[in-house]
DNA sequence: AGTTGTAATGAGACTGGTTCTCATTCTATC
DNA sequence: GATAGAATGAGAACCAGTCTCATTACAACT
């Protein structure tokens, strides 16, 4: 999922959210939401290590809480029980998830104007049967990948 | 969530299920069907052994790899990391989920028909690009519930 | 009824992903 | 450059969930 702010201004944007809460823009925080920028897909834990090994493992998970509790990025719950990570909407734009129950993987999707527009209606009609106040919210479908048929 | 079979016939249609897959109703494994088919949200696995302290944990996490396994239960990922359990949708009726950040719980919503009609719509939409398989989809509402206002 | 094969059970050991601790090092502000 | 709070990283600790294995229950046959 690429960003839609322009590349330049991300950094300035995460910079400035975490200002707001007292929060620094450091070193290992810059490089996971780097990587997060420029994956093409939400990605685990693991890939993430992986791919930053300059990232200790207990700073890596801090970070995450830290990025997670800022609003910067958003963690997504997976078939497989391991969770998955993506800059959150805020900072890209608003999607939804394809889940592969046989490899785990998450594919993003991004649905038109007019199909967002009958979703929000009908989060509206949910919603309001329950006195529930929505934040958000998420159309996931699972089933099976195109390389996992 | 109630069930829309029958009483009676919530029981055969389980152990039917899972006779198909040579498998046994037994004991330990009722308590859990019944006991997820007369609470009213789905359940987390410390809610589960509390309430059913007569099935030992690592049973009980076996039941549920199992029921699950034969399509009898349905494993749902709450806000707060833990696993909640319901009745699948064969054995109940296709409906939604509201996810509470501020207390975890997970509440149910049953869309009407027309709702439903669109959605299914609107996966069609999504799973097209991307040589996708659907096998179900969820929409979730993320925000707070009326208690944690 | 007895035999046999397979499924199920339960106590407890074990695993590994995640969180916590704590001593040290940055970094913004005065 | 002094100060205070934030950040870091190695490793210990934690704990939900899984695995092991000896035992028991069950279904299907003779
Ligand atoms: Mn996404
Ligand atoms: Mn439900
Ligand atoms: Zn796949
Ligand atoms: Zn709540």
């Amino acid at each position: 999922m690429r960003t839609h702010a322009a590349d330049g201004s991300l950094d300035e944007l995460v910079e400035l959210q975490l200002r707001r809460a007292d929060l620094r823009y450091t070193e290992g925080r810059r490089r996971i939401v780097d990587m997060l920028a420029s994956s093409e897909h939400p990605v685990s834990f693991a890939e993430m290590i992986t791919s930053l090994p300059q990232v200790p493992k207990s700073s890596a998970y801090r970070h995450l809480m830290v990025l997670e509790g800022a609003g910067i990025i958003r963690r997504i719950a997976a078939t497989d029980g391991f969770a998955r990570f993506e800059l959150s909407e805020v900072l890209t734009e608003h999607h939804h998830h394809l889940l592969c129950t046989s490899c785990g993987r998450v594919f993003d999707v991004t649905p038109s104007a007019s199909f967002e527009r009958t979703t929000a209606r009908m989060v509206a009609e949910l919603v309001d049967q329950f006195g529930f106040s929505p934040v958000s919210h998420s159309l996931d479908v699972v089933g099976h990948c195109a390389d996992c048929q």
